[in-house]
DNA sequence: GCCAGAATTTAGGCTCACCGAAACCCTGCT
DNA sequence: AGCAGGGTTTCGGTGAGCCTAAATTCTGGC
């Protein structure tokens, strides 16, 4: 009787990743605007996860997972990430390139093939953006992480993460060979002084996608 | 304007595939029972496929694939089997377990990670049951066949393919070391000996599953 | 040539997931 | 306290894709 739909994954994966790395709840229409869909069908699907038991809300309110929630959330974010972290391991995609890709496939594939991708790739902990790969039991490895926008001139650190939301600053920082455990200093806002010394300038938009370690 | 969905794209691989070894058309009632739907879903979906110039379809009559339609087809079918040998290639698969994952993978996966499974294995010419893997372009190699079970005692030659719809018949014949390449003559009704003198009795089911040179 | 039974189509309905427009609720600002 | 504007929900509808039940059409056997 509780099947959850590709739709309804879709749903409740944007709204585990929502909370992953900041804590506000979502709110529907901001939940509307990550998934491209009109206000009213989130009231829709809203009422029918919280009917399922996978979300709670009180009308008017923000969103949030009921544990049962969060473990299907977490299941479809960890076929997400193995998908995308066999896409660059594998099948020759750039970092910028697998997440169409998988946003389809990680409602497609079965639990065997996600296991067979997580062997070959010997249970990689993170995705090629640095973003934890949840165990099958919903557990997620998760360090304390700052926004590289918001660090304090001076902090000195590793990156941890970065979005996978804007393509283009992907490629940006892949020129500039900055990824998931580059360490660097930040000399100024905006400018970052990596382990060789060479200086980086890094465009809002990235430095708004930047999370590295507190 | 013309998207094909996934049920589209299973309606007119099923049309295709029902031809490819034999040369009968099929009728409405054959597509429902293939594909798992009533009578009624079929004479629904068929009027669309006509109305995109897809397939043919006089009332009452049996379903044709037109060019555009034909061309539809084999991408899914190439879709549908270069999925299956990579699942047994790469990915740990026996060849009687693909079948459903490549069901709905072939509707998932882009052409970009198609092409990118089709390097990897070499570009193969047939999938793991022996059917022929069409081009990009539709072109389908297939060599004169003869069912095993209406083949003539006496009649040597090899495997070609074997139909992949039922799991108990490959797991049968894997065990028996038969599968497409096998050498044999076909010693009496239903007996078939190998090339290194052993004989193998194959079930009737068996019998009605492969082809074999004509 | 007729007609019973099988195949096919039509008719009416259902669920899912979406939409726009209109109503409604809530909050923050005056 | 009052209210405007934004967020949310309600309402009525759409398109896919499926269903069952009731026509309708075709055909093989008499
Ligand atoms: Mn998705
Ligand atoms: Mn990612
Ligand atoms: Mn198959
Ligand atoms: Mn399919």
């Amino acid at each position: 009787m509780n099947h959850t739909t590709g739709a309804a994954e879709d749903y409740l994966k944007t709204i585990y990743t929502h909370t992953e790395w900041q804590s506000d709840l979502i709110s529907p229409s901001a939940l509307a605007v990550r998934l491209g869909v009109a206000p009213s069908s989130v009231t829709e699907m809203v009422k029918k996860l919280a009917a399922s038991g996978l979300i709670t809300h009180v009308p008017y309110g923000p969103l949030a997972l009921t544990d049962a929630g969060r473990l299907r959330a977490t299941a479809v974010v960890r076929r997400h990430r193995l998908i995308e972290t066999w896409l660059v391991g594998e099948m020759g995609y750039d970092w910028d390139q697998v997440h169409d890709e998988a946003e389809i496939l990680e409602h497609a594939i079965s639990d065997r093939l996600l296991e067979a991708i997580n062997t070959r790739l010997g249970f990689p902990a993170h995705d090629p953006h640095g973003d934890p790969i949840p165990a099958a039991d919903g557990t997620v490895l998760r360090p304390p992480a700052v926004l590289l926008a918001e660090a304090t001139v001076g902090h000195a650190g590793s990156v941890l993460r970065v979005s996978d939301r804007d393509p283009a600053v992907l490629r940006e920082l892949a020129a500039d060979l900055i990824g998931p455990g580059t360490e660097f200093t930040l000399a100024a806002a905006l400018t970052i002084v990596l382990a060789d010394g060479q200086s980086r300038l890094v465009t809002p938009a990235a430095a708004a996608s930047i999370w590295v370690t507190a």
